[in-house]
DNA sequence: CCTTGTGTTGAG
DNA sequence: TCAACACAAGGG
């Protein structure tokens, strides 16, 4: 409901003495009527800018929760659904991006812009080979994971969620096998064009579908930790051929410059990018969504 | 000035 | 963790 009606606006209030507080989690007034926007992490408050917009704010306040609390957090507005191509992208930009850039871009208003550019660049095969190869918006988006230590670690392989492996990559029985000669190569093409090729088979022993040799050069060239999101699309060209596409965070060079790069948003060091352990989007993957939609919005009607 | 956003506190 | 409140800091 509208908190318009000051409930409490009692008698005796000649000039707006109070300020109008908001109905939204982590919005607060400002003298001017404006509206800050801020998000607390290890006791302290991190300031995410003022706004014009109330519901801006609150805005800011979502995305800087599903950054700092992954994709489970709770938020002032329902967040996209799972299965929203935007969703996808939205999580891969947030997870090439440390949380001081993401507070940074939010202090400065660009956000929408910096992720719109994202999108822009995850467009793949910008004229690969002299031919335009698929646009972002034609893609289509099969599935996305975010990846656990286990998948970017020493084991070589990424675990393919079996219920995505099945329906997307699906494999015929002779395929199959414990057998290191099963199994089949799948080419994915990822953001710059460039093409990366896969074995995939099936691990009798565990029962899953994996990615294996080539895996590990794409983790290490992208710079890979557990909590990223790499995604799975695929496009028809003119013809009858598809194409299997990847994407993932953009690779990041050697280290950082991220944070220190543009204005100097305060935030003690721990924060930044990887934290120990498994944090950020590090929902247990195991069993990835299908119909699990809990979501949890702040139900604030 | 006016606006931002930090200090600080008390409640949950 | 979180917002209310006060007010200092910062920019023009």
């Amino acid at each position: 409901m509208n908190p318009s009606s000051s409930s409490g606006s009692s008698p005796i209030d000649e000039i707006s003495t109070k300020l109008p507080s908001s109905s939204y989690k982590g919005v607060v007034p400002q003298h001017n009527g404006r509206w800050g926007a801020q998000i607390y992490e290890h006791h302290r408050r991190i300031w995410l800018g003022t706004f014009a917009d109330e519901t801006e704010a609150a805005r800011a306040y979502d995305i800087a929760a599903q950054r700092f609390r992954g994709r489970e957090a709770t938020t002032n507005f329902p967040p996209l659904t799972e299965t929203d191509p935007e969703r996808a992208s939205e999580l891969v930009f947030l997870s090439a991006h440390s949380k001081t850039e993401i507070v940074d871009m939010l202090r400065k208003h660009t956000y929408h812009e910096e992720l719109r550019h994202s999108r822009r660049n995850q467009q793949l095969g910008r004229n690969v080979g002299g031919r335009r190869t698929g646009t972002w918006s034609e893609r289509e988006l099969l599935f996305y994971k975010v990846v656990t230590p286990s998948d970017v670690g020493k084991l070589n392989r990424l675990v393919i969620p079996k219920q995505h492996a099945e329906k997307h990559f699906p494999l015929r029985n002779e395929e199959k096998g414990e057998d290191s000669n099963n199994g089949v190569l799948l080419n994915f093409e990822d953001a710059d064009g460039k093409v990366w090729r896969f074995r995939y088979s099936y691990w009798n022993s565990s029962q899953s579908y994996v990615l294996t040799k080539g895996w590990s050069r794409f983790v290490k060239e992208k710079g890979l930790n557990p909590g990223d999101v790499v995604s799975f699309w695929r496009y028809f060209d003119g013809s009858d051929t598809m194409q299997l596409l990847i994407d993932c965070k953009v690779v990041q060079p050697g280290e950082e410059s991220a944070a220190s790069s543009s204005s100097n948003v305060q935030m003690n060091e721990s924060e930044d990018n990887d934290d120990p352990g498994v944090r950020l989007f590090g929902v247990n993957i195991a069993s990835t969504q299908a119909g699990s939609s809990n979501y949890n919005n702040m139900d604030n009607s």
